[in-house]
DNA sequence: TTAATTCCTCAAGTTAACTTTAGATCAAGC
DNA sequence: GCTTGATCTAAAGTTAACTTGAGGAATTAA
């Protein structure tokens, strides 16, 4: 009974398909083991972790920087809610301050006249402009740097 | 002195690659015009447009979703400050939206014990889980549909 | 036990979002 | 006028995140 469940469970759990699964394996997200005849087992916790994923993907973060969060859970034992909570919780204020981010570029536009902008010297998104640039070549982020 | 800006400035500008502003108005999120030597010049509004493209694609919204954005902006005029103002709004009420869900996720693994899932029965995860599974096969999204 | 289903690996194909390259033209400063 | 740097097009290449397909083995239900 409590041997694990197999891949196509995952899936049907989590939406997601089984190549999917397989794909996230190999990129380190999840650990299955294997049964007697050589197929992936399970725990129940990678339900949890393969929401995450999706989740987490949806805000548009990589497989990348979702595993180096999901490397911060414990290694030896299974996580418990404390663990999810805490990583749920970092996980979060990341992107309440890429929103404050976006309210501000929303706010700033306030101080424009119209668009155009007619009164460049005083619109603060030009000046954010102005000062990403001073940052040097390559690309910059207006919402300050990517997670991880 | 009003005839527009080069390709070049708005990547300055923006940090975004030549290339890519380029392949942006082959995906019809900007519409430059062409001075006498066939060259391209954009209006300053598509600084905005642009900025607002690297901004959305930071929360995982694919080119299309962005497009689809954009073209509510108005097609004969230059977008107002209040034109602005209101698709910065829905679009971080959207986001909103997920990190509700994003939040409620971290809470309900306080009905868990630990993990595992001892309780299975009382876990509201677990259930919403489930709950995603009656609705029949495909993908199904644990934050509701995606945007658009 | 047999049939249907599910699973396995490995290699190749796909899509989105770009970048790179090549060869040519345009624009700006001296 | 000339040179340097920016820009042009078109086609091919790249990376992430998967999916698909082939051929075969394991599991499960009857």
């Amino acid at each position: 009974m409590n041997d694990g469940l197999p891949i196509g469970v995952l899936a049907r759990r989590t939406g997601l398909a089984v190549s999917a699964i397989r794909y996230y394996e190999d990129q380190g997200l999840v650990r299955p083991w294997r049964n007697a005849g050589g197929q992936r087992r399970f725990s129940r916790s990678d339900l949890r972790r393969l929401s995450f994923v999706m989740i987490a993907q949806q805000f548009g973060f990589t497989l990348p920087q979702i595993k180096a969060e999901l490397d911060k859970l414990p290694g030896g034992r299974t996580p418990t809610k404390a663990d999810w909570a805490r990583i749920s919780h970092s996980f979060s204020k990341a992107l309440d301050e890429k929103i404050t981010a976006l309210v501000r570029l929303r706010d700033n536009l306030d101080g424009c006249i119209g668009c155009g902008c007619l009164s460049l010297r005083s619109c603060k998104l030009y000046n954010a402009e102005d000062r990403a640039r001073e940052k040097g070549p390559g690309p910059r982020y207006l919402l300050g740097d990517r997670p991880e």
